[in-house]
DNA sequence: ACAACCTACAACCGTTAGGTTGTAGATTGT
DNA sequence: ACAATCTACAACCTAACGGTTGTAGGTTGT
């Protein structure tokens, strides 16, 4: 499996588990600050375990941890993985911008520049640049 | 419907478009110059409809717009939708901060004030604030 | 006129997603 | 010891998703 399509893997299981507002709300409150699944569960016209996949598939996606405390299990908000999918968002911004070229150049910046946004604004000469594959 | 309810569909429709690595491709491609669809539609493997079904996605979610040429229905990127989905992010992120505590402030900066992040770094003095409700 | 092309959409199909209930194990408080 | 609580997971159901093929209508070029 390549670099990129890790990144994509990445892109995928973020984006999914965004994709939900049950899984917002509760990212929402889990970046606030710690709470138990079933503490969660409560604030929710759900079942227990319906919440606990939600809480499960944010987990997978990296945007929250969970901690072992006794026979509760704390969640807490990862705010490192939502900047990265607000890089990733950039790359795609980039991407109009006219400065990435290829998808490769997407692996470069991946570090800790996520918001890398000083320089140049809406260049607007962007015309169908339009290089087919094949 | 609430304005946070068209709020949270908008964001269903934004992520859920998002969660593709098709689309995000295709997102790519439209976001560089106009592409017609079964000009996109080459370079994947897989059916004209397939591809024009992504499309379709991307363009309900105000992704990508469509345009038509004659016998082609041209589609380039919304940037600005791009946007609006780093702008949610942002929110996120607030929240995070401790800044925001009801969900309603989050429709407060919603019109242009998307990158709205002058200010403070990093608090790290969050902890549980923990409001439960009911 | 006609063939080629592009788009749109319906119908279908297998897989995944989001929900349910039920069961079982570990921890806690009395 | 025992009941209550919290978590994890399996099994199941229905709807939505991502793909297919087929059909039909509008545009283009010869």
């Amino acid at each position: 499996m390549t670099t990129e399509e890790v990144h994509e893997d990445r892109a995928d299981a973020l984006f999914h588990a965004l994709a939900d507002r049950t899984r917002r709300d509760i990212l929402r409150r889990v970046l606030v600050g710690e709470h138990s699944v079933s503490a969660l569960a409560r604030g929710y016209d759900m079942s227990f375990a319906a919440v606990q996949k939600h809480v499960a598939v944010l987990e997978r996606a990296g945007l929250v941890s969970k901690r072992r405390s006794g026979r509760e299990a704390l969640a807490s908000g990862e705010v490192e993985a939502l900047r990265s999918v607000a890089s990733m968002l950039s790359e795609l911004e980039a991407v109009w911008r006219g400065r990435i070229g290829r998808i490769d150049d997407l692996l470069a910046g991946l570090h800790d520049a996520t918001n890398d946004q000083r320089g140049r604004q809406d260049p607007e000469e962007r015309q169908h640049t339009h290089q087919e594959k094949e």
